[in-house]
Formats: C-alpha cells, sequence, structure tokens
RNA sequence: GGAGGGGUGGCAGAGUGGUCGAAUGCGGCGGUCUUGAAAACCGCUGUACCGCGAGGUACCGGGGGUUCGAAUCCCUCCCCCUCCGCCA
C-alpha cells in the first residue's frame, strides 16, 4: 500500500511514478478526491460525537444526583445528535471503503535505480560462467526424465491433471536433496532462520503481501469438505512469501530484533490461468512447484544493502551447481505488484537452449508492511515501517531442468554436482 | 462432530451500563538515595486517525445491534483451553 501523506505532499511525483509501473496517474486524483472527501466526513463525525460525549456524561451526573426530569430533557437532544453521527458515519465508511479499494489496488513506486519503461527496459547486469558445451548432441529435460525415468508426465497428469507432477525414483531423490541442500545453504552459511510454514493461508496474508486483490484469479481456493460457505477464506500458498512475509502481521518489534531473516520451504501452488504453455508434459510452467524462499524484514535505511545481499545469497545456489546464469534488473513495467525494485535471475537451460528464470529477488520497501501493519519501535522517530524483502532461493522445478541439462554426460547419466553429493549420496545418476 | 469454559494494555489479572483508555501486581524507562550495585521511594510507560494548534475521535478477539451512553447487555463470526468421539 502506498503511503498516502507521500502522495497529498508530491502528486505530481506520484502521477509520474505510478505511470511508469503501467497505471494511469489519473488514479492520484481520484485518491486524493476520496482522501479529501474522507477526512471531512471524519472531521465532522468526530466534533458531532465530542458533543454527543460531553452530553452524555452530563446525563450519566444527572441521573447520580436524581434529577430525572432534566436527564429526559438532555436524552432527546442527544438522540438526535446521535442519529446524525450515525448517518454520518455510515457515509464515512463508505469513502473509507472507497479509498481503500482504490489505494490496494495501487501498485508499489520503483525505486529511483530501476529503468523506466515496459520488458525490453530490463537491464542485464551480470553473466555468471559461460554456456556449457558438448562433444555430444546433449538432450532435453523431457528425454532425461524419459529415459532415467525422473519423472512420471503421464501419471502426474492421470493423479491431477495437465501441470502437476510424479517424481519417481532419482527424479525425486534429487528433488528433496535439492531441497535440503537449499536450507542448509542458507541457514549454515547464510544466517536465516528456518520456518515451516503452513500451506494453506488467509485471504488477508494473500493481501498483505499483495497478491490480492489483484491475482484472485491465479490462486487455488479451498473449500472445507461440502460446507461451500468455508470457499474463498483460505487458499493455497502461491509461494512461501505468503505466509512468511505475513508471521509479523500487526506486530510492532523491537529495533534490536531486526534484521529478521527467514528461509522456508514449500510447494507452491499456482493456477496459472490464461498463461500458455501449462502443457501435460514438461516442468517449466507447472501448477505445483517446490520452492525454497527467503524473507527479511529489516530497518528502511539498510534495506538496498539487504536486497544486494539476498541477490548474492541466491546466486550462491547456482555457483555452487556450476550453472551459468545472468542477473536482471527488472524495468519498472515489468516488477511484480508489491516490488520496488526487483532482480531476477536467470539459469541456463541448455536443452532448452533458453534461459529460465529460478528467482525473483525484491524490496518491497514498506509497501507490505503498511498493508500488513509491521512495524518496529524504533530508538528515535517512534514506530516506523520496516522493510520487507523477499526472494526465492530458489524454484526448483526450473533449477532441475538446468541442472540434468548442464550436468548430462555422453552415456545418458547425470553428474552431480559436488556439493550436493553427500545430500543425493552419489556423485552420478546412472544411465 | 458433541459438551463445557475463556479471549481486557509487554505479561499477569480486576472490572457486569455512566466519573473506565481502563484498578492492582510484574516487567521496562527516568529520577532520588549509594563509592558502585541491590533494596526502598517518586514519576513515566498502548495503537491509529482527524486537527496548524489547543485538542478531539476510535480501539478491552472481529463484525453488527440495543441505549442519551457499552469492556460491561443481545446477535454473529473467529481464536484458545478442558472433557468425550473420530483420526495421521
Amino acid at each position: 500500500m502506498l503511503d498516502i501523506k507521500y502522495i497529498r505532499q508530491e502528486p505530481d511525483a506520484a502521477k509520474e511514478r505510478l505511470a511508469a509501473r503501467g497505471e494511469e496517474g489519473s488514479r492520484i486524483d481520484e485518491l486524493l478526491a476520496l482522501d479529501e472527501q474522507r477526512r471531512a466526513l471524519v472531521t465532522e463525525a468526530e466534533t458531532l460525537q465530542a458533543t454527543r460525549n460531553a452530553v452524555s456524561k452530563e446525563i450519566g451526573a444527572l441521573m447520580g444526583q436524581g434529577k430525572k426530569e432534566e436527564a429526559e430533557a438532555k436524552k432527546t437532544e442527544t438522540r438526535e445528535l446521535g442519529n446524525k453521527v450515525d448517518s454520518l458515519n455510515a457515509q464515512r465508511a463508505e469513502a473509507d471503503g472507497a479509498f481503500n479499494d482504490l489505494i490496494l489496488s495501487l501498485p508499489n513506486l520503483a525505486h529511483e535505480s530501476v529503468p523506466v519503461g515496459d520488458e525490453s527496459a530490463n537491464a542485464e547486469v551480470k553473466v555468471e560462467g559461460k554456456k556449457p558445451t558438448f562433444d555430444f548432441n546433449p538432450k532435453g529435460h523431457l528425454d532425461l526424465c524419459d529415459s532415467l525415468k525422473l519423472i512420471d508426465f503421464e501419471r502426474g497428469a492421470k493423479l491431477a491433471g495437465s501441470g502437476f507432477l510424479l517424481y519417481t525414483g532419482w527424479g525425486a531423490r534429487l528433488e528433496r536433496a535439492m531441497i535440503q541442500f537449499l536450507l542448509d545453504l542458507h541457514i549454515h552459511e547464510h544466517g536465516y532462520t528456518e520456518v515451516s510454514p503452513p500451506f494453506i493461508v488467509k485471504a488477508e496474508c494473500m493481501e498483505g503481501v499483495g497478491q490480492f486483490p489483484k491475482f484472485l484469479d491465479q490462486a487455488y481456493a479451498v473449500q472445507e469438505g461440502l460446507d461451500g460457505e468455508t470457499l474463498g477464506k483460505r487458499y493455497l500458498i502461491p509461494t512461501a512469501e505468503a505466509p512468511v512475509a505475513n508471521l509479523h502481521r500487526d506486530e510492532i518489534l523491537n529495533e534490536e530484533e531486526l534484521p529478521k531473516k527467514y528461509c522456508a520451504y514449500s510447494p507452491c501452488f499456482r493456477a496459472e490461468a490464461g498463461a500458455a504453455g501449462v502443457a501435460t508434459r514438461g516442468m517449466i510452467r507447472v501448477h505445483q512447484f517446490d520452492k525454497v524462499e527467503l524473507i527479511k524484514v529489516v530497518k528502511p535505511e539498510t534495506g538496498y544493502d539487504e536486497l544486494e545481499a539476498m541477490l548474492a545469497n541466491a546466486e550462491k545456489v547456482l555457483q555452487l551447481l556450476g550453472l551459468h546464469y545472468r542477473v536482471l534488473l527488472l524495468s519498472s513495467g515489468d516488477m511484480g505488484f508489491a516490488a520496488a525494485k526487483t532482480y531476477d535471475i536467470e539459469v541456463w537451460a541448455p536443452g532448452q537452449g533458453s534461459y529460465l528464470e529460478v528467482s525473483s529477488v525484491s524490496n518491497t520497501e514498506d509497501f507490505q508492511a503498511r498493508r500488513m501493519k509491521t512495524r518496529f519501535k524504533a530508538e528515535q522517530g517512534g514506530n516506523q515501517l520496516p522493510h520487507i524483502l523477499n526472494g526465492s532461493g530458489v524454484a526448483l522445478a526450473r533449477l532441475f531442468v538446468s541442472l540434468i541439462e548442464t550436468h548430462q554426460q555422453a552415456d545418458g547419466s547425470i553428474a552431480i554436482p559436488e556439493p550436493l553429493q553427500p545430500y543425493l549420496r552419489t556423485d552420478c545418476i546412472p544411465a
């Protein structure tokens, strides 16, 4: 949620920055009009309430003295006042509702270092390693999964429909080994605290991270048994960000507690409604995938240093696994709803001949914190909103693709990178 | 799923229609005293919004209602605890 005080003070700057996010600048005018209307109603209603409260106190005093008739006279007077207050409060609730609906639907504003423009303005800020070369004809992950029986696409689709995977044998073991490897890396080397969250969250958590209201159509809603009333109250998480970033919802933290650094494994459920290419076969775009997520809650002045550190933490994964990747700084038009600045990490998949997005690392600044009312008590300046950061560390299905395609060998086996070997208890998935 | 009991400030815990944003205790902060510390004593100690300000308003799990007036009465939802049933 944007800061209304900033918008009041700098409406023109806000318009320009909002336009860079692909929103009409006129939304700012609408917002300010609603804000003004809302505040006028608040002032008027509260003035009347003050009068009513004062008279009510007098009535109390009169009753105490046994002056019943005088009290009754005052009651009639106040009754009318009360009605006025009620109607003003109703108007106020309506104005508040309209104001909130609008401000919740506006995306975060981009940090000044973010290139303005659409997807084509994304900037490649780093390339690590080189595209591997093969002295044989490398296979794609579909062939490798079939020949090594890593994934049974047909049975996955039979069980849950297209876009759902059945990992089998070495495939299942590799997936589990990578999860364990990622968690251990971030816990032991990068200082994150592991949490294991619910995989279902309330709608308010989805709103807190900015998934809702915009991406309601992308979520899996959960119903309890046959009770249709329960539908729409809880959702399968699209990312562990949804539960973990909300850990400190409605809390005021102590300054010394910051920074908070969490990592969490979870499956991620995405309806991908309207998206092209959720196929029966393939792992690039699926309805359910595993991910290890990183979340930080930090003081505002450290937000961007922490973002760079988190990016390095995610990159470390690919470096240790010997994978070629590049880092993109996303443009203002290509960033997610809640982000003020985002880096995407794209890993090379030789069989695809393309880069795959495996991580998105963002600083949401105070956008999420304001939505979820996460604050911290500062030594100076009272209660403040922290910056909340999230990053994939990293998404598994696409990492799986890159790993097997990159480390495939002429005989059809997969060489396992050294850091992963203890987890998989082998240095090679045999052909 | 059945029966019962609860949700009040950082914590514990009073308060059953008015002078209650809320007693008291603990904790925390500041001070007095002390060579220093402890003890004792004194003071302060929630959040958000409106207002240039003085100040005002709201919040006692959430929402709604009754009333001139609600922490207190009514309805509803959520959550927690105990017992029974079922169950990984």
